[in-house]
DNA sequence: AAAACGTGGGC
DNA sequence: TGCCCAAGTTT
């Protein structure tokens, strides 16, 4: 095994005549093409231009008036991948219902996730549920100071350790987020995607980051780029880096970060089986805890299969999931829903048991619940709207 | 190491 | 409508 020069070290040298032609521009004695040689009187400016713009129009956010490890690290999870204003209200909610360590680590993983309800990609949920298992196990129920034992617990990686530890601690750790790669990918107009100069943009952050004000630093980071350097119509005339900034004076800050390419996403026709008993109550089942929508409740159904009708999608998957034969009745609704990797069209029908005793054959449990009941259960949203529409047709006057 | 993993906002 | 993307991590 002689391959070890890191992989992405050879593969990104418009990375690194970026930063070359950036420390160029201010140097032009310096060819230096890695940002350890920024000169560092512009380190200096830009830490300082930073710090005092984020002193007077740095956002106040909830977690900011905390230093809260756990509250924070709350915080840190809910926005990987999710806007600040769809955070806030689950935020609140969620210290509410757990707001400590051990609060969380006790609870069961159904209230986590009925917490975690509509937020999305739910093995942020029970990947915290099992570090607070972890912390009260391993670190006596307070969230680890070191930089090793943050980033060993479930879900939290190198962007999100930073993100805590500096922000709980002021810990002197870079970050690079969405908002932080295309602030950095601006500043030194880097003509490739981002994703293909990870190390660069890392070496940058590290370079750049304040070693006095390091919780402030990377606030102000991010919140540069979500307030002022955003990805339409950046407001340069603000910025307190405008005078640094490779892409502004190049005149490309609208055209950079570069997109990385994505093809078109597959779409799937599921059918959907809403089950009735005599009871007037409805059968749902709790998926698999691993996987897409793990550990949450769905009602039964599958993938139509080309050429076969959607009655017979529905019988053949029941069959197949429950062991049970049922009658498919009239249609309820349709619900049109798009995932990060696929789309899905969810025709769903009225069934009648008719045959059988249900069993989870291809899940981890199944029930019978009356519609009062089964809000109770933590669901995706695509079967929140079918519960909707029961709700709907129930109320309906007779 | 590329693909999986949710949902809502904005245009 | 459809597409891109947002405080990324895991496998």
């Amino acid at each position: 095994m002689s391959r070890r020069s890191s992989p992405q070290r050879n593969r990104s040298p418009r990375a690194k005549a970026a930063i070359a032609a950036y420390i160029a521009d201010i140097d032009s004695t310096n060819s230096a093409g890695s940002a350890s040689n920024l000169p560092s009187f512009v380190v200096q400016q830009l830490r300082q231009a930073l710090l005092s713009w984020y002193a007077h129009q740095g956002r106040d956010l909830p977690w900011r008036h905390s230093r809260d490890p756990y509250a924070i690290w709350i915080s840190e999870i809910m926005l990987q991948q999710t806007q600040v204003t769809t955070v806030i209200p689950y935020y609140r909610r969620w210290l509410q219902r757990f707001p400590n360590v051990d609060s969380l680590a006790a609870a069961d993983l159904q209230d986590v996730l009925k917490t975690w309800e509509g937020l999305g990609y739910y093995a942020r949920a029970r990947n915290l549920h099992r570090a607070a298992q972890t912390i009260g196990q391993q670190h006596g129920g307070r969230f680890p100071q070191q930089f090793d034992q943050a980033l060993a617990l479930s879900g939290i990686g190198r962007t999100t350790a930073g993100g805590i530890l500096s922000a709980a601690f002021n810990q002197p750790w870079p970050i690079l987020d969405g908002n932080v790669k295309r602030v950095l990918t601006r500043l030194i107009a880097l003509d490739c995607p981002p994703s293909q100069a990870l190390p660069e943009l890392w070496d940058l952050s590290t370079t750049l980051l304040s070693p006095t004000q390091p919780r402030d630093f990377n606030q102000a980071l991010m919140d540069l780029g979500a307030t002022l350097c955003t990805r339409r119509h950046p407001n340069c005339q603000q910025c307190p880096w405008q005078p640094y900034c490779r892409a502004y004076n190049l005149n490309v800050q609208s055209e950079l970060p570069m997109s990385e390419a994505r093809g078109p996403l597959p779409h799937k026709h599921i059918g959907v089986a809403v089950i009735w008993n005599d009871q007037q109550q409805i059968l749902i089942d709790r998926r698999r805890p691993q996987g897409l929508l793990g550990g949450l409740w769905e009602f039964p159904g599958g993938k139509i299969e080309a050429g076969e009708t959607v009655e017979a999608c529905i019988q053949r998957e029941v069959q197949e999931e429950l062991g049970i034969h049922v009658e498919v009745g009239k249609q309820l609704t349709t619900v049109d829903h798009a995932y990060s990797h696929f789309k899905v069209t969810l025709n769903v029908y009225h069934c009648r048991h008719r045959q059988g005793e249900p069993q989870p054959l291809e899940c981890d449990e199944i029930r019978w619940v009356t519609l009062e009941e089964i809000s109770q259960f933590p669901f995706p949203k695509a079967n929140l709207q079918i519960i909707a529409a029961l709700q709907q047709a129930h109320h309906l006057p007779t």
